[in-house]
DNA sequence: GCCCAGGTGGGTA
DNA sequence: TACCCACATGGG
């Protein structure tokens, strides 16, 4: 399987098909936060909804949120699915974020990007990914986020790793592209966009900008 | 009606 | 460590 030249490329050929992305799709690094929690196992439409229920309700901060009875915020948070839990993975961010910043989320840049890792690991509710999403979407760390689509996508190019653990995986990225957080953003972002673009019977699509890269064509 | 969607935490062998 | 399972709404 290739290596670095490979990835570049099946990045070259996504962002030419697509163009860039722009993500993450919030207005704050908070906003980015409590997505990145919301969209867990969800569609990222039904997040969207949560999210503006909490924007309409002028509580899309974390001493707002923290300031919300729980039941309250259930509500808000309903149409993102499993809410009761999501609720209170909320009421954890906030109260880490304000336990060790003071709700100053520019303070944060302070700590390192491992430091930060463990710690926000450490919150009930945020995994590996939701970490990651953190990390790099709203503090702009170079840190590769591996979700359903990364590894959807990269299962369909033959990458065996697809199936390894969350970190091994991870590790992929990270060894055969430059630590470089804008290029994890973008591209991260397009995997996205690819993998809502296609079918998701088939191997490779009709058409399928990668399909020049896939070791499956012609199997 | 059925299936799926950008995970995580807790329990059990 | 390696599986299970609960958690829940909304759209195709």
């Amino acid at each position: 399987m290739g290596g670095a030249p490979l990835l570049m490329d099946v990045y070259d050929r996504l962002l030419k098909q697509y163009g860039a992305q722009g993500w993450w799709p919030a207005r704050s690094p908070f906003e980015v936060m409590v997505g990145a929690v919301l969209v867990q196992a969800t569609a990222w439409s039904n997040a969207e909804k949560a999210i503006s229920n909490l924007r309409a309700a002028g509580a899309l901060s974390a001493s707002a949120i923290r300031g919300l009875e729980v039941e309250a915020l259930e509500e808000l948070v309903r149409p993102s699915g499993f809410f009761r839990a999501k609720a209170r993975k909320l009421k954890a961010l906030c109260e880490f974020l304000c336990e060790r910043y003071g709700d100053d989320i520019a303070s944060m840049s302070m700590d390192g990007t491992e430091r930060l890792r463990r710690d926000l690991l450490g919150v009930y509710g945020v995994g590996e990914e939701t970490a990651d999403d953190i990390l790099l979407y709203a503090l702009g760390r170079p840190v590769f986020v591996v979700d359903a689509y990364t590894r959807r996508v990269f299962g369909r190019l033959g990458f065996d790793e697809a199936e390894a653990r969350y970190g091994e995986f991870q590790a992929l990225f990270h060894e055969r592209l430059s630590r470089d957080a804008a290029l994890y953003n973008e591209y991260h972002a397009l995997i996205v966009r690819h993998a809502n673009s296609t079918c998701r019977s088939k191997p490779l699509c009709e058409g399928c900008p990668l399909s020049a890269e896939c070791p499956r064509v012609g199997v």
